[in-house]
DNA sequence: CTGGAATTTGACTCTGAGTCAAATATGCTC
DNA sequence: GAGCATATTTGACTCAGAGTCAAATTCCAG
């Protein structure tokens, strides 16, 4: 009897439910500013439902964190399977980086709260290792790689496979967040940050010395194959009209908040 | 009459002390668990006379933020005027990062704070400004010593010096703060998170194409000059026995909080 | 000393995360 | 489909902690 089966898929639907909507709301008003009785009435259920599924607040953001870094790794994945030079497939990745940034403009800001102190000791140790296990599947794409990469001889063995991933996530994760920041854009005249990301990708490739160098190779047809072979149905906002500026934010939105005295 | 004189004085002194107790209580308990009752109890005065100094919570973590940014200001500022090839002197700022990284091993937890949105908008506009200006003193350096190089021709002028920066901002910034996680220093096997900074910042000279090149030029010496020159007092943390891993952090240290119930 | 201004204080308000006993729904048996 | 047991949902409640403000205290000029 598929009783139990059901409920079992009615409790994940609402899940993502109060997923979907937690996104949502903590995107136009931040970690402080995501209420839960505000959550609650958004759903339709009660707030002690949203505790049936996550233990706290930080839980509930974690989960949503995950959620997009899945889809993150699925790009990466996708991007893996691409075929050609060792470097070409790393840029690859560089554009998955890029469409995800794309498909999720938040997610960032998002990403750094879960760098804050104290963030990971509130959620729960599934969720947790969930979103590990998200990023170790981001991580062993670029390992598998770089570690190619070095045994074709593209790519000179002098740093370890682990320390050039880190340097290119050190790279994309940094401009990703500095990107972030309108106070950095004004100060550097930053147009397009994510044509920046990329630009700053190839500059580590370069400075690995990652064979062809962005010099000896036609990047721009790899760029072309790379998005019609393995993102087909992707919108190229990076093709739009120069004026665009895609990921643009003001600092915050949250409506002020205090003075509620009176 | 010195009256007033002396009561600002005192005034600016009080200030200190918030901020310096502050800080210590922000990196024991993160940006939540900071607790404005026990930080007046710290600081023996009462909670309202916090609020004498700081508009919110919010505000006083700025000024904790702002003063450590100074501090990184007036290091950079004096790594510019390390004499030698362009490279060199931004070498010296790169070494200045470092060495303020030692001194503030918890700065970028903090930092990571001032991104999250909805932060800015409950600070006073005259922190906000203030931490703007010691922002600007870092990039100016910056700025000026990448100008310099491509007037010289050590630098192509492929990028704008506004990139340039953005690129060495991003890379610096991103490699500090995927150095916090732990996670990563697990799956890349990163041993000295600052070494893999100082490395990466000089993947991106390279790969900027920025003379004489690593492989070029004896930048050991180098940075022996600029710690007998620009730093003669510090002490260096990276000369230490190959066991100092200098800066490594666990995730978080908040006691629990929650399950207060019974 | 004294009156009045400036500062300090901490009890109080109010918001919002998290709890839990009561209410309701579900499923099973006869 | 009535009766019972179990599982789920609910929202009023607790409690912590940021921010307030009227009273208490300190400071200073005359």
């Amino acid at each position: 009897m598929g009783t139990s089966e059901r409920k079992q898929r009615e409790r994940e639907e609402r899940e993502e439910l109060i997923i979907g909507q937690a996104a949502a709301l903590l995107l136009r008003e931040g970690f402080q500013g995501l209420n839960l009785d505000v959550l609650a009435q958004a759903i339709e259920y009660a707030k002690g439902t949203i505790y049936q599924h996550f233990r706290t607040k930080e839980d509930l953001v974690l989960a949503v964190a995950t959620r997009a870094l899945r889809e993150r790794a699925q790009l990466f994945e996708r991007a893996a399977a691409f075929t050609g030079r060792s470097r070409e497939r790393m840029r690859a990745v560089g554009v998955a980086c890029c469409q995800f940034a794309i498909a999720h403009p938040d997610y960032f800001q998002i990403d750094l709260m879960l760098r804050a102190q104290s963030f990971w000791e509130q959620a729960s140790p599934e969720r947790r290792q969930a979103n590990g296990r998200e990023g170790e599947r981001c991580t062993r794409v670029m390992g598998a790689i770089v570690t190619d990469a070095q045994r074709m001889g593209d790519l000179p063995a002098r740093l370890t496979p682990g320390a050039v991933s880190f340097s290119l996530i050190a790279m994309t994760m940094g401009s990703h967040t500095m990107a972030l920041e309108p106070e950095i854009q004004r100060l550097c005249s930053l147009a397009d940050p994510l044509k920046a990301t990329r630009i700053n990708q190839d500059l580590v490739c370069d400075g690995l010395g990652w064979r062809p160098l962005l010099a000896d190779w036609d990047y721009a047809a790899t760029d072309r194959r790379i998005r019609a072979e393995v993102f087909p149905e992707a919108v190229w906002l990076e093709d739009a009209p120069p004026i665009a500026t895609a990921t643009r934010r003001t600092r915050g939105r949250t409506p002020s908040r205090r003075k509620a005295s009176r």
